[in-house]
DNA sequence: GTTTCATTGTAACGAACGTTATACTAGTTC
DNA sequence: GAACTAGTATAACGTTCGTTACAATGAAAC
């Protein structure tokens, strides 16, 4: 026994499993230990506090995240369809964390009172890493598939990429991911010079 | 004094404010009551517990907003500017109801754990309700405004709409009703009889 | 074989929270 | 003025939760 990253790892994937389904200030500690099969105390001896493993829960997330929308883009076969493989990351990440039934990052800066003033919460940080990351990256896909307005296009995808994370933890509309990718072909088609786009959108679902 | 409706009213304001300003659990009794200005005592007099006064403010939350989208519809000159008139309906329902951040229902519904099996959490019954509430009619609304799949016109609506709840709790894009607006006329567009949309014919997922 | 390291079990502290009981005040109604 | 109503103030109970202290176990390192 005694593998210290290997422990380390089952509390992040006890923790981000009962966050994320169950409502972070619900989970408690003890809940989260039990879970990860280990004492309370060696979850302290990891991560000092509640807050702190939060924090790396979000951090790692954001990483695997990143990860699995890199390789959604990369295999995508042309400018245009790299634009819509955020979805495909989400349909693939989705599948490859569990059964997390939502947005880490929005589930958080619901259950979390909004920092005052000048205050710097290290986890509303790392929330508003996410929103960046995603919208610089779509912005210059954008620009890269020559739309003629990228930063509309951006924020359009943006919104239909908010929508699926909002939906999936809805419930409805029943695949909310496809209806994304509809969309947003529908939209890049209709935006770019260069083509005439695709009349069948069947799509590499 | 002693007008026992109008204390009710203030307590309702007080929990909504806090409840989806601050998170649910994290808001306690205590903070609602001093907030509305009365003691903890006259709250349960009123609301007998905390899940029921969140039941009675979700509750009220639900008839407003169905009030405001009637109206919103009600407003719109045409049926096909009757289906985009929910994202209006969103945009007067906040500029009524203050600084409530985001949608209550999804916040509801991300902080607290999924009920097991059997379980029916009168709460959880308030969540569906909206949801179907909002599918139902869009579907609706599209048969009216003669698109050839309101089915899917509609799931496509939904998607924006909860993109927009989604990204108003995320701060980005920093316009989302105007940009699904837009998007929503350009999808109906392309799919009414009547329209000249754009070349595209959305494929049917 | 002692030291070191990762981990465990138990117990407890202090704070916050949901909830209730008791006793009290002020206005309304008859 | 008695009865009723709406609300207040204070205190407390039981629970849960985040967190820490203490003593102990077992495996690897030298």
């Amino acid at each position: 026994m005694a593998d210290p990253q290997h422990t380390r790892d089952r509390i992040l994937d006890a923790a981000e499993n009962l966050f994320f389904h169950e409502g972070i200030t619900t989970t408690g500690v003890d809940r989260v230990a039990a879970r990860a099969g280990v004492a309370i105390v060696t979850l302290y001896k990891h991560f000092g506090s509640k807050d702190n493993l939060l924090r790396e829960v979000l951090t790692r997330r954001l990483h695997a995240w990143t990860r699995h929308w890199d390789d959604a883009v990369a295999a995508a076969p042309c400018p245009q369809e790299r634009l819509v493989a955020i979805f495909d990351a989400v349909e693939t990440f989705r599948a490859s964390s569990g059964p997390t039934q939502w947005c880490c990052f929005l589930a958080t800066a619901s259950e979390r009172p909004t920092p005052g003033d000048g205050i710097s919460d290290p986890v509303f940080e790392l929330i508003h890493q996410d929103t960046q990351l995603v919208t610089e990256r779509l912005a210059e896909l954008a620009r890269e598939a020559r739309c003629q307005d990228p930063a509309t296009v951006a924020a359009t995808l943006l919104l239909l990429y908010n929508g699926v994370l909002a939906s999936l933890l809805r419930g409805a509309p029943s695949d909310p991911i496809t209806r994304a990718r509809v969309t947003a072909r529908l939209l890049i088609g209709s935006c770019t010079d260069g083509g005439a786009p695709p009349t069948t959108t069947a799509g590499s679902g």
